[in-house]
DNA sequence: ATCTCAATGGATAACATCATCCATAGAGAA
DNA sequence: TTCTCTATGGATGATGTTATCCATTGAGAT
């Protein structure tokens, strides 16, 4: 549905959000998540260059969710990874379809399409957590 | 959303399903449709093999669609491209979500995937017809 | 039989995504 | 200063998808 890339930022983000009480090694999520060592360093690099997330070099440091990225929506770290999602769009790249010349799919997908975009913008990477059962 | 190839599909049995009167040149298909003529030769092909799609070759040959394909539900057509999807898999790639342990998106999303779903297999491909407005 | 039309299918190339390797830079410890 | 730790970033490789090229096959027209 989205990029791999996109659910590996998603992942750390819910470790960060999980683990705020100290500096986090990219080594230790890569651990924790199963992502690549290597590719995750990419990744949690454009997180930084993004504010969503903070990061200290050198002995003791590591990774630290930003305060603020805590209420971002998650809308914005599909966007970043994967690019910015034509809203308009058929998703079945049929002909033009719009409300007056409507392809067969247009209706239902408007539909979902809302339900989509609600549940990206209201859940907040603060959500990713993993709460206690 | 689906890859590239199965929109093609979709668009080339739609405009086989406008017009099932005569044998549709595959060039005249990508001609209407935009898609690359070569590329789209192999997605006839295995339009053909799915029994989809009706093939004649040589001087007045070219494609038509299946009778009994007008009623073939689109899911058929995405999963002939883009493989039987996993219904159960956590879109964004979380660690294991079920009703059990949830991750936040999980109920959300149950409900999104269930409307998804409903909408492949109630559009058939005969709807995929560009009617008269 | 021969010619032309058009699908068929194998081989290959272009491209983006995903992933790895390695050298460098920054920061605290000793 | 010097050492170790850890993020940073450039270069490269692997993989899958998308696209193209070309030789072949089948079928009707003449």
């Amino acid at each position: 549905m989205w990029s791999q890339t996109s659910s590996y930022a998603l992942r750390t983000l819910g470790y960060l959000a999980t683990h705020r009480d100290r500096w986090i090694l990219g080594k230790e999520i890569a651990e924790q998540t199963g992502i690549p060592a290597n590719y995750l360093s990419k990744v949690l690099s454009q997180l930084r260059k993004k504010g969503l997330v903070r990061s200290l070099k050198g002995w003791g440091g590591g990774f630290q969710l930003r305060e603020d990225a805590l209420s971002s929506p998650i809308l914005g770290v599909l966007e970043l990874f994967d690019g910015a999602r034509d809203a308009e769009a058929c998703p079945f790249g049929l002909p033009r379809c719009d409300a007056g010349n409507p392809c067969p799919l247009h209706a239902r997908w408007e539909r979902i399409r809302g339900e989509i975009d609600s549940m990206l913008t209201t859940v907040t990477v603060g959500q990713l957590r993993k709460g206690p059962a």
